[in-house]
RNA sequence: CGGGGAGUAGCGCAGUCCGGUUAGCGCGCCUGGUUCGGGACCAGGAGGUCAGGGGUUCAAAUCCCCUCUCCCCGACCA
């Protein structure tokens, strides 16, 4: 391909909306577009590294088996309704109206869908099991679309499900997943994490995510060092940094006007505020219950879900006056209407303190263990920098990080919700047992632009990058180039020949900027019978004769090919 | 949804506070010439509803009101 034939609009400085360096450059070496805020448009560069992504991607989901589909974009809202996502995903699903006045759903996953499909067609124990995917754009109305192609409001993913009839299968579903995962990630050229995660929105079981470290990446990883544990902030489990509160356990009920805050508390009544029973009504429902954590952490409405089993949320302020009769601020423990989870380190304080129940005053001396009566004692609050592994005690690392791919095991909640069912060899009905698989195929590409990237440009891995070979040709020598051309054919090299009438500084400086990872440069050294690689990750330059250069080329690409794709 | 910032040529920006020639600068673009191993040089040129709408004024990019778009931060932790 020649560099005048394609539509590559490089530019010299970076755009003001770009708020992470990977999507600058993506900007700048003209893969994508910016239409609105997180809707993009795919160049030719950009839509040929899309479109490798996908090949690894589908060779990967068909070699465990798994079916390619598509599926549609537009969903009736009656099967949202049957889910009882139609209320849960709020306003980020794009809904829209047809001309008769129904309402429909831009789909921002597809679990009904399959899920309908699996109910019409699957009768029998026989037609299980399966693993179905398609590649297809998804859309969220995002609260804040941002870092170009990390969180989008359109964008391609790769979604597999698996149907499965015991939860043995699912298992073994959701390990081929894994696998397929890690080899898909790796011929990608990306270093990644795999770790616990929570399954939020979809519901389930047990969820993992594949994270691609970066500092613009918006999820917080926990990691040990020592012992290797590894797991979103969103469900990870951690010891807290100091030691367990012990104060004088004499009950003292203290006035305390408008002392709300843990931090007003604190200083007030001169409390370290992991002294401090921190309690906050939520709401599972209509359900209504006390959670309590140290003063010094933050509940964790993740973590509170899957404990009662739904989605919570903390109370409004009128909710909780209505529901204890006490302003937000003053909520305790002690003699409480409703039911109470406490933290399993608030469990540990001995006289502490805690809102009395009544406004404008605090209680001192407060124990858990002996003062009041407890629903569950859980891990309810949110881990933080700070914190101790949970297994072996070392200091955690917390570190951004990007998310590229997760596995669900979702179970049966949505084909019990929507009636999927099988027929067992016994004749029983059965619920079908599923799993959820997604993979960002845009940030796949945005990931290995900010791990390979440097002051010049980007480095792509060879297996995504729109071309193999970048050729800066100087146009010395016409004959040369076409020769060279046709032996690049033959050996079925990708190569992008940059022969435009430009500076020799400004091809070199897109070709930096667009980050394929071999080139050659056809330049002075002609009449001397050499050309020049250059590899663009390595900053190494080689001299080869003309004679040769092919046959080199060749063999550094399946070189760079197999690194990668062996696996 | 709340708060902050921004919108001036394809891109990056100045000008706006304090209204007043023909709205500038760099890059890019076009023409001609010279160059040609790291974003070349010379000469000439094109390109603007100053986000949109309304208002104030003799006069508005500039002041006032409304709308739209984009960016950033936050979203109930008592």
């Amino acid at each position: 391909m020649h560099f005048k034939d394609l539509f590559i609009p490089t530019l010299r400085e970076i755009p003001r909306e770009a708020d992470n360096p990977a999507y600058g450059l993506l900007l700048r070496a003209g893969y994508i577009r910016k239409l609105s805020s997180g809707i993009f448009l795919f160049l030719p560069l950009g839509l040929k590294s899309i479109k490798k992504i996908e090949n690894i991607v589908r060779e990967e989901m068909n070699s465990i088996g798994a079916q390619e589909m598509l599926f549609s974009a537009l969903s009736p809202k009656s099967i949202w309704e049957e889910s009882e996502r139609w209320e849960s995903f709020g306003n980020d699903m794009f809904r829209l109206k047809d001309r008769k006045g129904s309402d429909f759903a831009l789909s921002p996953t597809h679990e009904e869908i399959v899920t309908f499909l699996a109910r019409n067609e699957i009768k029998s124990f026989r037609e299980l099991p399966q693993i179905w995917y398609q590649i297809q754009t998804k859309f969220r109305d995002e609260p804040r679309p941002r870092g170009g192609l990390l969180r989008c409001r359109e964008f391609s993913m790769k979604d597999s499900y698996s149907l499965d009839m015991t939860w043995e299968g699912l298992d073994i579903s959701y390990e081929k997943h894994k696998k397929a995962y890690e080899r898909i990630f790796k011929r990608c050229g990306l270093k990644f994490h795999f770790v616990q995660a929570s399954s939020g929105l979809m519901g389930g079981k047990e969820s993992g995510e594949f994270m691609v470290l970066s500092e613009y990446g918006e999820d917080k990883l926990v990691m040990c060092p020592k012992c290797g544990y590894k797991a979103n902030k969103e469900v990870a489990k951690s010891l807290p940094f100091n030691e367990s509160y012990k104060g004088e356990e004499k009950k003292e009920k203290i006035y305390t006007p408008g002392i709300k805050s843990v931090s007003e508390v604190s200083e007030f009544l001169k409390v370290p505020p992991e002294g401090i029973l921190k309690s906050i009504l939520i709401l599972a429902g209509e359900k209504p219950y006390l959670a309590i954590v140290r003063g010094d952490y933050e509940i964790h409405i993740g973590k509170l879900s899957s404990v009662l089993g739904q989605t919570v949320r903390i109370a409004e302020p009128e909710e909780v006056e209505n529901t204890l009769g006490v302003s937000a601020g003053f909520v305790g423990p002690l003699n409480s209407k409703v039911p109470i989870i406490i933290d399993e380190y608030a469990y540990k304080i001995e006289g502490g303190v805690a809102g009395a129940g009544e406004e404008d005053y605090h209680i001192k001396g407060v124990t858990p263990s002996k003062d009041f009566e407890i629903f569950k004692i859980e891990d309810i609050r949110e881990a933080k920098e700070g914190d101790y592994c949970y297994n072996c005690k070392e200091k955690l690392e917390f570190k951004n990080a990007i998310e590229i791919g997760h596995i669900f095991k979702l179970g049966t909640r949505y084909s019990e919700k929507m009636g999927a069912y099988f027929t067992d060899k016994n004749g029983e009905k059965k619920p079908i047992i599923m799993g959820s698989y997604g993979i960002g195929i845009g940030r796949i590409l945005l990931s290995a632009a900010e791990l390979y990237r440097d002051e010049n440009g980007m480095a792509l891995p060879i297996t995504i990058s729109p071309f193999e070979l970048h050729i800066v040709d100087f146009n010395l020598d016409k004959d040369t180039s076409i020769r060279i051309e046709k032996e690049l054919k033959a050996k079925e090299i990708e190569y992008l020949i940059d022969d435009r009438d430009e500076s020799p500084g400004v091809k070199f400086k897109d070709a930096d900027l667009i980050g394929i990872p071999v080139r050659i440069t056809l330049g002075k050294n002609i009449q001397k019978g050499i050309a020049d690689i250059y590899l663009r990750k390595e900053k190494e330059k080689i001299e080869v004769t003309l004679k040769d250069i092919v046959n080199k080329v060749k063999e550094i690409i399946e070189e760079k090919k197999k690194n990668l794709n062996d696996i």
